[in-house]
DNA sequence: CTTAGCACTCATCCGGGCAGAGTGCTAACA
DNA sequence: TGTTAGCACTCTGCCCGGATGAGTGCTAAG
């Protein structure tokens, strides 16, 4: 049996239907709604074979059919070959104009948007930093006993830690481990600051050692402790409370177990790390790899700095998602947030090369 | 008619009663369970005035009766009183430890554990930075352009941002700058940093301008518009599902609207700053001042800073909540978090009149 | 003041009957 | 051979009424 032409209209109209209707949908309700030229009874039929091949099932013997997630697969292929994001692009460049300052908030604020236009909940995947490398490292003192370590990555994202000394630190041995640590580890990965390493440039420095006390080395771990901090990724939502509207999660127990499994974010992180890079992924109910979300629909997009992923933003919803809308969505934000990420965090005189740009 | 002692024995019996199964409660359920040494019909007479003085409603004719707000103030006040925290201090001492480095995961740690231990969900309002004072700011190159201020507080609290500047400003120029911004806002507080001051300063350090270029008015801008932003608090939340065990949310449409209320964290927030500054507050019922929560209790504690409150942290849950429990639990952990903040975010050494310690 | 007894009130549970939606099958039609 | 009308059948959801049981308020006696 083929899956001819009527029977992809039929099982469109189905899926459309069901998206947006969120009940069973039967034969004569199709060949009265959607024109199709065809009787209820020529529907029924071929809604049979749809059933055959897989792409709907019946919930019960009395009550419509339901598209399966093969027929959600099949519609969202073929939306995503030919979908537009013109629609929402204006509306959204205006909105995200400002308030980039901090790389966090900008981030957080973009799911915001997404799950206020969409009413499904967004999240956000927050930089992985592991993969970054380290451009600088500054020492900043604090006070008598403690200092602040700042870490700056090549793609300006920043984080700090106080560091307690047990001996105070001079200020100018300061700036001289600051330097120091910055001309040895600079352009490294943070993911390679381990024991290794700290042997390896402990072993490269010790010749001009009596410059420096042991303080280096304290300063030195410190900051392999940090690091093994940022490997943890974080998720953050937003519209939680979303899911709740649709009937799919009337039942307490259900939504439940949709809102423990979120909040849980080693999982969710685990669901988005797991994806292949594409820039946009959708990702349909048994596809997902936990039960907890089988019944819902992951529709995920990449945001990246100087061409590298840097996190994931995007939607979770009931499998019978409204992906036309969800996906043009997902599409215009992310290429609206990665175009301001572009303008605002990377520098614009880097290389030699371009030395003559940005000196206006 | 008088709050006699039988009353406020019987009284009790149906709070702990009710807190536990969360169904109405009976006059022949108090006289059977808790050994009173009355019938029944007693009970029910004693019942019947409880009813009358406002401490206890009937959801109907038939039903038996439950605990009004006012009745868990009574309840709770003398919780209060005299409730110790023994039982869980050396549980929490010994989770607690480890994980200290960074001042908002180690408090949203604490909530997790909050969460864990009690079943209902734990918040954290973190820290409010506008009342504490400025004790540094630093500059740090990032690249030509762009460069990044840190701003360190009084408690050793850091922010940090990045500035796109749009003239280069080299390395020697921002230690000056850092120097002076430092040398005039040390001590203030970061609330006062707004366009008043700058023009008192601007006007202070004209003298001296030549020495800088318009570089520094930028910088000073950018950093009142960062003040801006933190003026912001932010909450947080654990155990979010919990509240979906309880039968008073079993209806999604309840649970929805509590949910939704604690996602918009800006009312949240404006809860828990409305609380007299108590070390421990508890807000039932409709002591709260919005609609969405009047069905709910806030257990809440501060945390300190050098004697400063900088945030809060606690529960929320049903009124119905296991406030025995919840209090002691709080009290335990906000007693020991205060500890832990004190013993590694203060400095050591930052008078000069206990010079002789830390130097170890 | 306390208690036993009794009538009364509601909410909840359960089973039966009814209506409605939808299917599958069959037979007729183009 | 594909399409359509008609019909019997199935199954869910809803409404209804009776039974059940928990709990109260009132009264009268101890």
């Amino acid at each position: 049996m083929e899956l001819n032409d009527r029977k992809i209209k039929i099982l469109k109209a189905i899926v459309s239907s069901y998206i947006h209707e969120g009940e069973a949908i039967g034969s004569r309700t199709i060949s009265k709604k959607y024109d199709l030229g065809i009787s209820s009874a020529t529907v029924r039929n071929e809604m049979s074979d749809l059933e055959e091949l897989g792409f709907l099932v019946q919930p019960h013997t009395s009550a419509g059919r339901v598209p399966t997630d093969k027929a959600y697969r099949l519609y969202v292929d073929k939306i995503i070959r030919n979908s537009s994001m013109n629609k929402y692009n204006e509306q959204i460049k205006k909105i995200l104009q400002g308030e980039i300052d901090e790389m966090e908030k900008f981030i957080r604020n973009s799911a915001r948007i997404l799950s206020q236009f969409t009413k499904y909940t967004s999240f956000v995947m927050t930089p992985q930093l592991k993969e970054s490398k380290l451009k600088r490292i500054q020492l900043v003192p604090i006070s008598e006993n403690k200092l602040l370590m700042v870490i700056v990555t090549e793609n300006n994202l920043v984080k700090n830690v106080i560091l307690n000394m047990k001996i105070p630190v001079p200020e100018d041995q300061m700036n001289r481990i600051s330097n120091l640590l910055t001309q040895k580890l600079e352009g490294r990965q943070l993911k390679s600051l381990d024991k290794d390493l700290y042997n390896h440039i402990s072993k490269e420095i010790y010749s001009i050692r009596e410059s420096f006390d042991d303080k280096f080395d304290d300063v030195f771990m410190l900051l392999l402790n940090t690091m093994k901090q940022y490997e943890k990724v974080d998720v953050y939502y937003d519209g939680l409370t979303n899911i709740l509207n649709y009937p799919e999660y009337s039942n307490t127990e259900k939504a439940k177990e949709l809102l423990s499994f979120m909040e849980d974010k080693k999982s969710m992180a685990s669901v988005l790390m797991d994806e292949t890079g594409e820039d946009l992924a959708v990702s349909i109910g048994n596809e997902n790899k936990y039960d907890e979300i089988k019944q819902c629909s992951v529709v995920s997009a990449t945001y990246k700095l100087n061409g590298m992923i840097i996190g994931k933003i995007g939607l979770i919803g009931p499998t019978r998602m409204d992906y036309k809308n969800v996906i043009s969505m997902v599409k215009a934000l992310s290429l609206n947030v990665n175009r301001l990420i572009e303008e605002n965090y990377i520098d614009i005189a880097r290389s030699d090369t371009d030395e003559q740009k940005g000196k206006g």
